[in-house]
DNA sequence: ATTTTTACCATACAAATGTATGGTATTTAG
DNA sequence: CTAAATACCATACATTTGTATGGTAAAAAT
């Protein structure tokens, strides 16, 4: 079907397949600018390449038209900040613990990110171990919402209610206890909220 | 914070959000062209009041250029085409039946659709009634993955396998027989291939 | 050995895109 | 009532972006 890629041209459609996935397709200039090319001519004797093997679709004289086309390629390996514990709370590690193969249908929001889910106190929300939890900071959380937190530096991720001069931290699983916060609590902060979860069918295959 | 929005400044907002979901940011002349304005300048006067209120952030002389800042709006109606049944086949409906807001983080690859899945024969496999299948159509499954087919003009998701002269749709749950299917049955077609679940958290608050 | 493909370069051009300025009419706010 | 904001228009311009053509050199294919 599709005919074999230089180590260029692999290198060019992956650097479009990132870029696609944190929000848009570059212009010939920013791939050149990215692997240092000095027209952009280069670049798009390259995307003629792809498009001539079948991996992209080139959209004449449209600015960013470059559609992909392999879904085999439609993976993008994304980082993951760290482990979040459902239940007992754990470390949460200051670099990327791994990597999962993210599609690129999962687009990331501005400064969101993910966080694979470890424990099982959230099962009755249907999150397990394994998910991943796509966090978005800089929102404030509604009551109900599921959050994820920093507590004396593990995290955690419950359910968020707000009192009067308190916060509290519900597990879906009634075997933990909630975790009450009483406001100006140093060792608190909030991360982000919760705003979906993703799991990848590729993984369970074989 | 951000200033309330006139009905016009709202409609290109959801516009733009929209069309960043299925997969790019329009330029100034494709949101004119939308609207029916003869000139960009239009537009770019919308957009520089969004700005102003805080909705968008708009890149200087960079095509495509505006960010979305207002996390409150990241959610998009999409068309649910179908409720498909882990369980027992249930009718494919012609037109959407629902409408979810799915987060633009959750773009949809080209031609790729959305059914919400009913039925619990997906327990095992932790797909439940209510997640939303992200379906790949136009893709050839890979023998173990999960698929949405059409059996005599009722919709079911199942584990497809592909044997010598016939295809087998197990389910997870093993109440349920697995379906085979002899070549060349011309009551069976294959919708796509499941590449993903997501499973918004907005639904689950109040 | 010769041709084709690959991988770059430079320069020029056209189309798309964003910008700037000024105008008219209507609606909203003070 | 008056000023400001809104909602369009037209025209002109600058920049970005994609396109076209031609060139050099090396690697791969025939």
């Amino acid at each position: 079907m599709s005919k074999e890629l230089t180590i260029t041209q692999q290198k060019i459609l992956d650097f479009i397949i990132e870029k696609r996935a944190t929000g848009k397709i570059p212009t010939l200039a920013e791939i050149a600018g990215h692997f240092g090319y000095r027209n952009r001519s280069t670049v798009r004797q390259h995307l003629q390449a792809l498009e001539r093997k079948g991996y992209i679709k080139r959209n004449p004289n449209v600015s960013r038209g470059i559609e992909l086309l392999t879904e085999d390629k439609f993976f993008v390996p994304r980082p993951v900040l760290g482990e979040v514990a459902a239940g007992n709370p754990l470390t949460i590690y200051p670099d990327a613990i791994d990597t999962i193969e993210l599609p690129t249908i999962a687009r990331m929001p501005k400064d969101s990110f993910l966080l694979k889910v470890k424990g099982d106190s959230l099962k009755d929300a249907y999150i397990f171990t394994g998910d991943v939890v796509i966090v978005n900071p800089n929102t404030q959380p509604r009551n109900g919402q599921i959050v994820v937190a920093v507590l004396d530096d593990a995290a955690v991720v419950k359910r968020f209610y707000k009192k009067r001069n308190r916060i509290e931290l519900h597990s879906e699983n009634p075997e933990y206890e909630p975790i009450v916060i009483e406001k100006n609590y140093s060792g608190f902060k909030l991360v982000g909220v919760v705003i979906g979860v993703y799991r990848s069918m590729e993984r369970k295959v074989g």
